[in-house]
DNA sequence: ACTGTTACCTGATTGC
DNA sequence: TGCAATCAGGTAACAG
């Protein structure tokens, strides 16, 4: 599930509990998620510290000592869960990574699609990591600016839903908040990127940031202590408002008589949600 | 270079 | 109830 309001969250979630812990041990129960998991990777993590959790787009940074850091990346049914000493977790299939740390905690990765992926950056930079040097802008970011949305879009001829969801063009988003940041800015899923300038993409930046600050935010504040019962991390119920809605009212809409409906259509693959009347 | 399609995997849901 | 078909929030390899 995860796009970036909840990698963010689950960034959190780590950064809370296992900041400054030293990693006591690591056990790869399979070589490969979506793709091999280097070579090194339990032997580079074990004994180290752990300094702090970065994020960029949907991956999460776990920084080292020694100048390494590790990748996570969630795919799109990754999910981690914590529990501190003495917990006992509950069995879990699809459990493909574990690590404890020096005080007893238990982080497991829980992936069921094995469309997530670990790797590891022996160096401080990111542009060392083909993907994350391929990343666009940081929505997030104060330099997130309509200019820079409007750049990003600039001669592409694709429809602006695909290009939101493309991560070169910007990252951490994907079909959700694709659909909701494009109703919350008025703007049709099916226009072309290019178009989108001057005001249209100022609304735009504004709304990728607001939808997903908000996200994140209920997310933030409908956990505690960043855990669900089951110790999974970072996942929340999001309340979409054309996501997933097909068919009903959109709340922009004067009346149900007024709105034809939120219309779900394929764009490259992907349903896309939107209302036709109040998006152009 | 850009754009769209396909494949990778398993599990939940829908339809017959 | 059982079983098959369909779909799922991501990404990159590939074809044109």
């Amino acid at each position: 599930m995860p796009e970036l309001p909840e990698v963010e969250t689950v960034r959190r979630g780590l950064s809370a509990r296992l900041t400054g812990r030293r990693i006591a041990r690591v056990h790869l129960a399979r070589a490969d998620l979506r793709w091999p998991i280097p070579s090194g990777f339990a032997q580079a993590l074990t004994g180290r510290r752990i300094l702090s959790f970065a994020r960029r787009g949907k991956t999460i940074l776990m920084r080292l000592e020694a100048g390494q850091t590790a990748l996570w990346h969630l795919g799109m049914s990754g999910r981690l869960r914590l529990s501190a000493a003495g917990e006992a977790p509950p069995p879990a299939r699809h459990e493909h990574v574990v690590l404890e740390t020096d005080d007893g905690a238990r982080l497991g990765f829980v992936d069921p699609r094995r469309f997530g992926s670990l790797d590891l950056l022996a160096t401080a930079s990111e542009a060392d990591h083909p993907r994350l040097a391929a990343l666009g802008p940081e929505p997030l970011d104060e330099g997130f600016t309509p200019a820079v949305l409007e750049v990003a879009l600039r001669g592409r001829r694709t429809a602006i839903k695909a290009a939101l969801m493309d991560q070169r063009v910007i990252a951490g988003l994907g079909n959700i908040y694709a659909c909701e940041a494009l109703f919350r800015a008025g703007i049709s899923p099916r226009r072309s990127a290019e178009s989108v300038r001057g005001a249209r993409a100022a609304r735009l930046a504004a709304a990728i940031r607001a939808t997903l600050e908000e996200a994140i935010a209920a997310g933030g504040s409908s956990l505690r202590d960043w855990r669900q019962t089951d110790g999974a991390l970072g996942y929340f119920q999001h309340v979409c408002k054309v996501y997933g809605r097909a068919g009903e009212p959109c709340e922009r809409c004067p009346g149900p008589r007024a709105c034809r409906g939120i219309a779900a259509i394929v764009q490259h693959g992907r349903t896309s949600f939107y209302c036709p009347r109040t998006q152009r």
